[in-house]
RNA sequence: GGCGGCAUAGCCAAGUGGUAAGGCAGAGGUCUGCAAAACCUCCAUCUCCAGUUCGAAUCUGGAUGCCGCCUCCA
């Protein structure tokens, strides 16, 4: 599997450190607000590495952090007038309800910083002892970043640049502007805890370090490309000064979802939280969305978007239902060739899909390949013989399986599919705002003008929803409807 | 100001040297009582300019536009 490296700006093959296994590490959320659908996609990138590893073979341990206490937490819980730890832990909760419903996989270990200050200050201690970093008499402990040779290396910036963009906050007792904190001294009345330099609390940085630790070194360290710099910057400068060791062979970055071409970002408040999101759309329609994309690029979201990724789909599900009704009927067990390039295709496309994951997941292309099986499948379906003949039948089988494979490494179609047309339906009929007692109404009507073979009556209810948004279809089996 | 990324059809989006995947929308056809769905066919030379090369969307240089990081941020 080739993988982008961040570290050296180039895919690589990803061979982990020890055969078989995978140790991954990606920053999590600071748990002060809902989650935002740019969190959802980060979630949801490295949800798909490890779903895709573990298809490999590969034993993971995936570890995704909280960040449960810093400046924001406290903040929110002075403006609310709670304890910072009871906010601390109702987004941990609204985390773990919104990524479940997008069907993200817990992480194995969901370390807290709260629960890793005797790391956090031992880490801390050591870069004091060190002579790497330093205590103010204002009881702050900075990295001295210029005795880290390597600072810079992860995001691609020498010192010199950096210094140029450098500033020192007021109050702030730095040797260097381009020191950063590693421990804060406590205000009255904030979170603290006793340390050798009085009480306080760990800066950002040093607590992923900190968490990250007992798993160094990791075999691929992931987040958004916002954390670059200075975050995994300066995880890198604390970890591998502290021990001497590399942090992480392989460094992952999500690129941002953005509105009308912005980054979406609580700082702008041009975000929609995924809650927001999926009111209107069901959770595999984001998931959908998000993963038609490179993860490295930016991704606009819009109603829009997501309209084409329901249609989208709408097709995927449709096939597989109409593959499983046509598998569950009888076979004629007559043997009947399929076409020569329906046999080709059927035989290249899932090479195809596996060679598109291994290319630095390359979901949107995979996604290409998924819809060319679609397409054979309802070519088989197309033609009676086809279908029930031997062939076509195998075919079709096997196209359930690697749907069922593909899907689960995507961490799509695994829904029953009638059910979930039903969802969709009513999802988008509530969207739409359309009556749908009325709606059942005229469906009802309908069937019975249908069942007269009232043509003309018939035609006129179907116009009739029509112009309710309701598109009305006659199959073998019966009436059914979408949502136009 | 420093560093980095992106620019592909009406829209979304793959494609890193060999002649443009896929989805949505559109046109024509098959099927259908008529439709719809499905299937078949059609629909781009890749922002611009100049190079390298037998050959470039893909490499180099330049221009233009957009975005990000440099401050909390997935």
């Amino acid at each position: 599997m080739f993988l982008y490296n961040t570290l050296g700006r180039r895919k690589e093959a990803f061979t982990p450190l020890r055969p078989g296994k995978a140790t991954i590490y990606v920053c999590g959320i600071t748990a002060y607000d809902l989650c935002h659908i740019g969190h959802a996609r980060s979630a949801l990138v490295f949800d798909v590495l490890v779903r895709r590893l573990r298809r490999l073979g590969l034993e993971v341990l995936f570890v995704r952090n909280f960040t449960d206490v810093d400046d924001k937490i406290i903040n929110r819980a002075k403006q609310e007038g709670r304890d910072w730890r009871e906010v601390a832990e109702t987004y941990m909760a609204a985390f773990h309800e919104d990524m479940d419903r997008l069907g993200i996989l817990r992480a194995d270990l969901e370390p807290r910083a709260t629960q890793h200050m005797d790391g956090i200050l031992r880490l801390c201690g050591a870069l004091v002892d060190a002579g790497k970093a330093y205590p103010t008499p204002g009881g702050d402990v900075y990295f001295r970043v210029r005795d880290f040779p390597g600072y810079g290396g992860l995001s691609g910036r020498s010192l010199d640049d950096l210094l140029a963009g450098a500033r020192v906050e007021p109050g702030e007792e730095k040797e260097d502007p381009l020191d950063f904190a590693l421990w804060k001294a406590s205000k009255p009345g904030e979170p603290a805890w006793e340390s050798p330099w009085g009480p306080g609390r760990p800066g950002w940085h040093i607590e992923c370090s900190a968490m990250s630790s007992p798993y160094i070194p990791l075999d691929i360290h992931g987040g958004g490309q916002d954390l670059i710099f200075p975050h995994h910057e300066n995880e890198i400068a604390q970890t591998e000064a502290a021990c001497g060791c590399t942090l992480a062979r392989h460094w992952m970055h999500n690129g941002f979802v953005r509105i009308d071409h912005e980054k979406m970002s609580k700082s702008l408040g041009n975000f929609q939280t995924i809650r927001e999101v999926l009111d209107h759309y069901l959770p595999e329609t984001l998931r959908y969305f998000l993963l038609s994309k490179h993860y490295r690029s930016p991704v606009d979201f819009s109603s829009a978007g997501m309209d084409d990724a329901e249609r989208a789909l709408h097709r995927v599900y449709s096939c597989l239902s109409d593959v499983r009704e046509t598998l569950a009927g009888k076979a004629s067990g007559k043997s009947v060739p399929l076409p020569k390039d329906v046999a080709e295709e059927a035989e290249r496309i899932p090479r195809a899909f596996e060679e598109a994951m291994d290319d630095d997941l390359n979901t949107a292309m995979a996604m290409g390949h998924i819809f060319s099986m679609v397409r054979l499948a309802n070519r088989v379906l197309e033609t009676k013989g086809l279908r029930q003949g031997l062939q076509g039948h195998a075919l079709l089988e096997s196209f359930l399986g690697l749907m069922e494979d593909w899907g689960g490494q995507l961490g799509l179609f695994a829904e029953p599919p009638q059910a979930f047309l039903d969802g969709l339906r009513a999802i988008q009929a509530r969207r739409a705002g359309i009556d749908m007692t009325r709606v059942e109404g005229l469906l009802a009507e309908r069937l019975e003008a249908r069942q007269r073979k009232d043509f003309s009556a018939s035609d006129a209810l179907r116009e009739e929803l029509q112009t309710l948004g309701v598109i009305v279809r006659d199959t073998p089996r019966g009436q059914t409807w979408d949502i136009a």
